[in-house]
DNA sequence: AATTTTACTTGCAAATTGCAAGTGTAAAAT
DNA sequence: ATTTTACACTTGCAATTTGCAAGTAAAATT
């Protein structure tokens, strides 16, 4: 039996609309951060983040990021007790969003703390940018 | 006496996390979606969007997007019942965020249909198609 | 064998969203 | 000039979602 994981009705076609539908709550955006940024693989570490996510909405996010096929769960070969979560390919792709809504962020209120960090920068090559990260984040999490 | 307007409480000092507290709801960028691609400029424009949004959100909403200065509401000085609403320059520095996702969800969706249009393409320069619609924004939006 | 660690689930309270009906003011119609 | 309509909301309540605290199950450690 389905438990209450709450699936978002989709609202229209617009690929906005589903995009929300998809990753526009409170706290996908911030799970797929840590994976990125953070190096954070498993449940406990992901509990961890500063945010202070609570533990039930975790593991319905997961569930619902891995029915979209936007991470990936995997058994801890050394600890079978954990899984380990990874991006997949359309995971990735989500860095451009990710990049852009930090850096308008960071743009718009001095307080705010950037956490990707990069060779290239932002504003001299913004596209650069997000294929170097992307490039990382492919032999950190498609490799295995 | 201010009344049920739900402030988001600020979870942490990290870009993301604070995007998310300020337009990372189910309805903001809906709303400014129609701002920047359709025109639409009254409140009783913005409800009829294709997802239906509930006329007391889109006020709650619009309320919390002017108090963050991504949107402005000015008298309609032709009809002085309706006010009109604007993007600010913050607003329209969204542009970038909003097309990423666009851009994301079609390329994982093909039934998904994104609602701008440009000269430019978004394989070819997607920089400049970032500029080219910002532009055409300032041009509607900051020059009244 | 007992304890700890890890990853959850469960039940209930609090906050947010959604719906339907109502209010106030300005414009338009009669 | 008075009534009617249009527009932009507000209000009350129901439904959904999120948040908290405690509990469970299985593998690892002692």
């Amino acid at each position: 039996m389905k438990k209450n994981i709450p699936v978002l009705a989709k609202r229209s076609d617009c690929a906005i609309s589903m995009a929300l539908d998809t990753v526009g709550d409170k706290w996908s955006l911030i799970i797929l951060r840590d994976l990125m940024f953070t190096g954070k693989r498993s449940y406990g570490e992901l509990q961890s983040c500063e945010e202070k996510i609570a533990t039930n909405i975790l593991a319905s996010r997961l569930t619902h990021l891995e029915e979209n096929k936007i991470i990936r769960k995997q058994l801890d070969p050394a600890d079978s007790r954990r899984s380990l979560y990874y991006l997949t390919e359309k995971g990735i792709q989500l860095v451009p969003v990710i990049i852009e809504l930090m850096h308008w962020m960071s743009k718009h209120n001095p307080e705010a703390s950037e956490c990707a960090s990069s060779a290239k920068s932002y504003e001299q090559d913004r596209v650069g940018l997000y294929e170097e990260i992307m490039e990382r984040l492919r032999a950190e999490h498609l490799a295995i």
